[in-house]
DNA sequence: CTAGGGTCTGTAGTAACTACAGGTTCAAGG
DNA sequence: CCTTGAACCTGTAGTTACTACAGACCCTAG
């Protein structure tokens, strides 16, 4: 059996996290201690790594609320293909809006560096509509 | 002058967001009807469209509280510089986190095309150390 | 038996909005 | 002038995924 604090390190996730995480229902409530101290058996560790390393992928807590279920039971592995391939599209989404962004901040940003300006160039584009 | 409906409608910003940003300070107070109606001058047409774009460069609002006190008085533009390159920093590290996760991603999901699996790879994939 | 860590609950804060509820004002039509 | 319905008002609470306390309690090594 693991206190919170032993648990914390064998996952690397914050104590108040795995609280937290509690709190939400993605962590079953665990044995207490006669003081009330939470006590973790082993499986507890397997769940929260399983969590943290979804976390890592992006995955949202309600992604891996469902991701969870359908680990246990009888899961359709279609549906854990489907999030998941729902989720990659949406990171290429996030990734393609932050590259249209990139570029736009950039091309602002070397006006900056050609000197000679009358006029800041961020200024300027944040106060003329569209930015060319 | 323009009520709150019709300074939504020419920036594109949502009433409920426009009275947040008075709220917390990034638009002044305007003038009132005398029923207590807001009413707002051309000029914040101007501030706040200058806001919704830098907003869409993804800069954060206690960027842009540092951008618009600098766009207005005797600013340094190099500070103006400072700002647009470290939040391009941010975005450009951004992307290369969310192309490693992609990767990450997209090796899970192909496993799960090639059939003939004996357990789900995205399962497998979260509950063993290290992601290859 | 005591000192110091570890742990407990409960609340509030973060970012940037959004969504009401329940009430008031405004403007156009009759 | 009066009504009616849209627009507006304030204030509060919800969202995501945590994090940060305060003030109390427990646990164990010396």
């Amino acid at each position: 059996m693991l206190t919170i604090g032993r648990l914390s390190d064998q996952t690397a996730v914050n104590i108040e996290t795995i609280r937290y995480y509690e709190r939400i229902g993605l962590l079953p409530k665990p044995a207490r201690s006669a003081g009330g101290h939470r006590l973790y058996e082993q499986g507890a560790c397997d769940r929260l790594n399983f969590i943290r390393r979804a976390r890592e992928l992006g995955f949202s807590l309600a992604d891996i609320r469902s991701l969870l279920a359908m680990a246990q039971g009888e899961h359709a592995c279609s549906d854990i293909r489907d999030l998941t391939l729902q989720h990659l599209a949406e990171v290429r989404a996030r990734i393609v809006d932050l590259q249209r962004l990139e570029a736009t901040l950039a091309k602002v940003a070397e006006r900056c560096e050609g000197g000679e300006n009358t006029t800041c160039p961020v200024v300027e584009a944040l106060s003329l509509p569209k930015v060319s």
